[in-house]
DNA sequence: TGTACATCAGTGAACGCGCGTTCACTGATGTAC
DNA sequence: TGTACATCAGTGAACGCGCGTTCACTGATGTAC
């Protein structure tokens, strides 16, 4: 069997992923440590090192894996639900659920910053797409007369937006939205915006900042 | 003159202040160090501590001073103007471009967090007041009907909307909105919300999300 | 299938260093007379 | 105003330690015959 070795290596790069995600979960990504995930993997502190460039490279691959999940979660959600404004509302709420259930992953997701000098590699950045791509559908099917390249800037103002909501809301940085207050306020809003999006462009276009 | 050691002791902690925003403002906070502090402030490494308890104090103080500014901004910007959807459109335009320009002193905001066991004092808390005042203000005269609660609450919204856009904006971490964009983006969200505020509240305020 | 040798994944002790914080000391400020 | 003593702000060398990363070693896997 020539693939031993192979086998093995994708074995702990996957162990050391599970331990990496498990801990990130639990103690969040400020308390990530080398040797807790090794420990926990099952391996020798080195091995992380044979497997991945840097803890860096490892906890890019947990965000990866957590975009994964969202993306499932999110097209379960939207499974058979067909209008467009609906959708939005879907999208925001499933997002919401999302990030309160996955706290420290999610937070995670925002909180990784590489060193300055580094960029997060193309199969990373990809894995972003379809966040942009599920909110830019319903949009256009609202704005049929907006260009696709419109649309995914809208798409990204609007995913922006949510996610300042609740990201300011579950830090709790600022006195937040209560909790009980969070989800209402996050389906008004959504509302509020797709009906004004199927309104069609509104007098704001023509505004010109001074 | 009973009250030297006294002058001296402020003058020292503002010195440590100003240095402190200024490495801040040019290398971020993630950059911050107290030997690099100390030295511009012309003392030595201990004697920061003689005046804060600790680096994380000190930061603390360059933040509100920060909220000082911004503030100062926000309250220039709106001199003078009276229309309530115009108002929240300058608030979000000024806080872009005190955004812009004090991006590290801005990003400092939000990225300084304290020690998990570690409260923020109430000093700091009360500097975030103002900026949820200012938006609520102009939301009272859009909704007159909605109680005081609600208006903060919905202010809070509106304030992390417009900060989520802007900042992810920023920080380009997903593929980001470009830079040209940002502005009418932004004018035309606050549009939106404005209008959709004064048009009283939707159908959105009656579904329960299943 | 079995033996001898080669390779290299995985080991874990040791390295290295960045950096916040402390603390024994000293010289400037304050107090008493 | 001046002198003697007391205090304490400010000094900066040393501490301490957390933690990512390395590297000389070894034992499991692969190859040749």
């Amino acid at each position: 069997m020539a693939g031993r070795r192979e086998m093995k290596r994708e074995d702990l790069k996957a162990r050391l992923i599970e331990a990496a995600t498990r801990r990130i979960a639990e103690n969040g990504l400020a308390n990530l440590r080398a040797r807790d995930v090794t420990q926990d993997a099952g391996c020798a502190l080195g091995g992380l090192y044979t497997v991945f460039r840097d803890l860096d490279e490892l906890v890019l691959h947990v965000n990866s894996a957590t975009l994964g999940l969202l993306e499932a979660d999110l097209v379960a959600a939207l499974e058979g639900r067909e209008e467009p404004a609906q959708q939005l509302r879907i999208l925001a709420h499933g997002y919401l659920e999302f990030a309160l259930a996955n706290r420290n992953l999610w937070s995670a997701l925002f909180d990784h910053r590489l060193p300055d000098t580094v960029e997060a590699p193309a199969w990373h950045l990809e894995k972003h797409m379809f966040l942009i791509q599920f909110i830019a559908r319903p949009l256009a099917t609202l704005n049929p007369q907006m260009s696709e390249e419109d649309l995914r800037i809208r798409a990204l103002t609007l995913f922006a937006a949510v996610h300042g909501i609740i990201s300011i809301s579950l830090e709790a940085r600022f006195v937040g939205i209560p909790a009980g207050r969070l989800e209402s306020e996050l389906d008004d809003f959504v509302g509020l915006l797709a009906a004004g999006a199927a309104a069609g462009r509104t007098e704001a276009d023509d505004v010109q900042t001074p």
